[in-house]
DNA sequence: GCGGATGATTTGTCCGTGCATTATCGGAGG
DNA sequence: CCTCCGATAATGCACGGACAAATCATCCGC
C-alpha cells in the first residue's frame, strides 16, 4: 500500500523512511485495531524484517509502542500523544482523569509583541495571533495559557469557537503546521495582578511558569506561556541508567 | 577481558550482558580516551557485530556515546552523568559554569521519620541516616537539600566530611549502592522558617520543591528533598516526537 | 462440557555477510 | 611546503538465515 513511496537511492535510510511512515499513520489513527507483525510489515513495505525491526525499535523505546512475544504489536496510544510534550500531556492527563476542561476566552486577535516575536525568530513589530485562555477542570481554574503564533499560519484560527476544543486539533484541521519539537522551560513564581484572580490563587501562593516554544519543520511556529496552579498539579521525571528521561504530569495528592 | 563473565544460558541477552558491563567500565572512567570499536568488542566479547551493536544502540541513543562514521565511538561524559537524574545535573550544570560548589552541614545523624521511611518501604520507626546540607554556589545560597538513606547501607556515611565532596560518591567509595533509577517530583512553594533564610530568599519568594527517590536494583536507597532557590534556575525539557524527552537545568539569564 | 495437549503465530535473540559512507592518515606530486 | 589523492579504518545500512520463547486457538480425550 504505502510501500510505493519507499526511495532506495540512499538518500535517507529505508528504516527512517518506513518509522515516518508508520507515525504517520498513527497520526492518522490508522492502526487503532492492531499493529501489522513484522512479517506483513516486511511484505507491504519489500524489505527484511531487520529493516522493519531498526523502524519499530524507535518506535518501541519511545513508548508507543508495546510489543509482546507470542502476541503481536499493539499501539499504546496514550504514550505516543505524550511525545507532544509535557505541556500537552498536562492537559490530556487531567482530561484522563475523568473530568471536563473547558476554556474562558480572554483575547484572541492580531496583535503585536516583540518578546513573543523574538521567541518565534520574526521581526519585533510582526503581526502575531494571540490565543489567551483560561483553562478550567469541572470548572476549577487549572491554568492561564497565552500562546503566539505567526499570523500567516494562524490567520485560520481568529474564525473558531475556543471554549472547548484544542489547540493542535484546530490547527490540524485548518492545516496549519503543528509543533512536532520543542522544548518547555518551568520556573516557580508567584503570581499578582490578574492572573492571580484567574487562577483563583490566595495573596503569596506559589504556581508554576511554563514557557514553551512549538516548531515545526525546523521554523518556530509557537510560543506559548502558561501559569499553572501549583497545589494541584505536579511534574515528575522518571529517570534511570538504562532507559532515556521522560516528564509526566501527575494531579497532587488532594 | 570481561568477557569471562558472559553466560550464554539465554537467562539473560547477550546484548543486555554486554551493554551492563559497559555501562559498568564507564563508570569506573574506562574509557576516557577512546572507546574500543565494533570490531575489537566482537573478538573482546567473542560476539557477532550485530549483538554489539545491539548493546551499543542502547547506549548510543541515550546520549552517552557519540559514533560517527569513520571516526569511531566517543563518550559524552557529560550526557553519561545526566543519567543519573534531573538533581544530579542541576548540581553538575552549576559546577560546570565554573562556580566552586560548597556545602554546610546542617545535621548528620540517625534520625527516625515515618514518612521519609514511608517512600523508602521502610518501617515506620526504622533507623535512617539524615544527611542535612546548604548548598552554595560561589558563597551564593543555592539549594537546601535532605537526604534520607537506609541506616544499614549508610552508616559509614556518618565519618565523612561532607563540606565539598558529593553524596554518590561518598556511596560508591565505601561500596555502598548507588541509585540507578528513580523519579524527581517539581512543586512550586514558597519557603518560610528557616529554610526560607538559608536560601536567601524575601519573603513571599518562589522556590522549587524537588523529591527525589533514589533506587538501586529495585529497592529504594535514597529519599531527598531538596529546595531550589527559584529565581536563579531554571528546569527545560526538550521534546520531540521522534526523540524521547529530555530534561536539562540552565541557569537563569541574570 | 471441560481441561489439557498440540500446533501455529509472533516477537526476541543471535549469527554471518556484503557494500556504502565518511574520516583520518600518509605519500605522491606540484 | 602545501595540496590532492588513494589506502585504510570505522561506522551505517541492508540482506539473509536459524532457533528460542511466549502466546493463542484449536482439537482431542476424558
Amino acid at each position: 500500500m504505502s510501500a510505493s513511496s519507499l526511495t532506495r537511492d540512499g538518500s535517507t535510510p529505508l528504516w527512517a523512511q518506513i518509522e515516518a511512515d508508520l507515525r504517520r499513520r498513527l497520526l492518522a489513527g490508522e492502526f487503532a485495531e492492531g499493529f501489522p507483525t513484522d512479517l506483513e510489515l516486511t511484505t507491504c513495505y519489500g524489505v527484511s524484517r531487520h529493516t522493519v525491526r531498526e523502524a519499530i525499535a524507535r518506535l518501541n523505546l519511545s513508548g508507543v509502542l508495546r510489543r509482546t512475544r507470542g502476541r503481536g504489536t499493539v499501539v499504546d496510544r496514550a504514550e505516543f500523544e505524550q511525545t507532544l510534550g509535557t505541556l500537552y500531556s498536562l492537559f490530556r492527563s487531567v482530561e484522563s482523569t475523568g473530568v471536563t476542561q473547558t476554556s474562558v476566552v480572554l483575547e484572541v486577535g492580531v496583535v503585536k509583541d516583540d518578546a513573543a516575536a523574538g521567541q518565534l525568530g520574526l521581526d519585533p513589530d510582526a503581526d502575531l495571533v494571540l490565543l489567551a485562555r483560561q483553562r478550567l477542570a469541572d470548572g476549577v481554574p487549572l491554568a492561564v495559557d497565552r500562546a503566539w503564533l505567526p499570523h500567516e499560519v494562524a490567520s485560520p484560527l481568529l474564525e473558531v469557537d475556543w471554549s472547548h476544543t484544542a489547540l493542535y486539533e484546530e490547527l490540524a484541521r485548518v492545516g496549519a503546521p503543528v509543533p512536532d519539537q520543542g522544548w518547555e522551560r518551568l520556573t516557580p513564581v508567584v503570581p499578582d495582578g490578574p492572573d492571580r484572580d484567574l487562577l483563583g490563587l490566595e495573596a503569596g501562593a506559589p504556581a508554576l511558569f511554563l514557557e514553551r516554544l512549538g516548531i515545526h519543520a525546523g521554523i518556530a511556529v509557537e510560543w506559548r506561556t502558561t501559569l499553572i496552579h501549583g497545589d494541584r498539579y505536579r511534574f515528575v521525571t522518571e529517570w534511570s541508567s538504562t532507559s532515556p528521561n521522560g516528564v509526566r504530569v501527575t494531579t497532587a495528592d488532594l
